[in-house]
DNA sequence: CAAAATGATTGACCTAGATCAATTAGGTTT
DNA sequence: AAACCTAATTGATCTAGGTCAATCATTTTG
């Protein structure tokens, strides 16, 4: 059953009863998303939170100009979704584009609110979740702000050695604030320290 | 009774009954930090949580070649404190410095969680805390990268009129990621601007 | 296998913003 | 008002990394 990896990430994070397990899973949703495909687009108003089971995806913004900013890469175990637009009911203004073919679990914004009602350990679960994407995220600020495309680099690997050879460079660069060609220049930096 | 704005805080947020909020009442212990002195200094073990009643402080990290990285301000009716070490018990790597006398309410972690179990309510209401931080954490990434110094103090001030003119400017630079150089000529260049 | 995409690397050049070093402008203190 | 501090501004360089254009490398497709 698709189900298991979420359930076990839930396990994982709080001591939920079956009971409480068994209803989250009752409102659960696959959803299949093929490369290249979208799962999200701006303008949309955004009902679900989602959950990969398997694949990758990336999210982004384009600004009026058409420059692209990736926001968040994510792969098996992790969730995405426009929290913004999820909570605060505006519109949306991500993409969320599959990089590979993609399997995940979808959960509705009202079925959401009513677990929170029916099962409170979920309310701690999500808070536990939101908590420590706020702590990655502050890292991330820290990294982006004053340190070299070198040093970004370093660090993007070692948080994300996962994700690093199942996207290309050229998007890993976009998510660092850099060009392609100084990702490139960086890396071979890198490499001929290492012969040393 | 300094406990008000706090306890407002939370009814904006959240549907607590009023035992709910006598509770929570009941944990908060009042801190008087004066200016240029320190909430939080790094290698300590962290064990409150702080609401800014009055006055403004300022969270940064210091790397080992000390350079000084401001993570957030913080005035009145904000949280603050180290996330990354009140919820996951590793040491602080955090200084938090009053910019001016402030008043604070603070809450200690055992507390928290005996709250969390007494009402839950409460989980939610730190749930949508840290959720809207994220979604702050994120726009602020989004104009960290690629962004010029012009367009993220434009934005920095549009998000936080309150603290522009509370802060020194090269508090401000520092957090943008700029220098005090950088960041008063981009402002010569707005103004030069607005003229026409 | 050839042809066509797609991604990565390199070179030449160019700008935004850093750094260093004065100078200026407001506030405080005496 | 003189003397002091702290913050802000300005000028003169310097450099990391951007941009543009071309060349390789490696997959994918017919």
């Amino acid at each position: 059953m698709t189900h298991e990896p979420l359930i076990e990430h839930v396990k994982n994070q709080v001591a939920a009863r079956p009971e409480d397990l068994l209803l989250f899973a009752s409102k659960l949703r696959e959803v299949a998303v093929a490369k290249g495909k979208f799962l999200l687009r701006p303008n949309t108003y955004v009902k679900h939170e989602y959950f990969v089971v398997e694949g990758c995806l990336s999210a982004y913004y384009l600004d009026k100009k058409g420059n692209k900013t990736i926001v968040q890469f994510a792969i098996e175990n992790w969730w995405l979704g426009d929290f913004d637009a999820f909570y605060n009911g505006v519109p949306s203004k991500l993409y969320i584009e599959a990089l590979e073919d993609s399997t995940l679990l979808a959960i509705n914004h009202d079925d959401l609110q009513t677990l929170f009602q029916q099962a409170p350990i979920f309310e701690r679960y999500f808070r536990l979740l939101v908590t420590s994407a706020f702590i990655s995220l502050r890292k991330r600020i820290l990294s982006s702000l004053g340190k070299s495309v070198k040093e970004r680099y370093m660090e993007f690997c070692e948080s994300y050695p996962n994700i690093e050879d199942r996207v290309p460079n050229y998007q890993i660069a976009n998510y660092l604030g850099v060009s392609a060609e100084g990702l490139s220049r960086a890396r071979r930096k890198m490499k001929a320290l290492k012969k040393t």
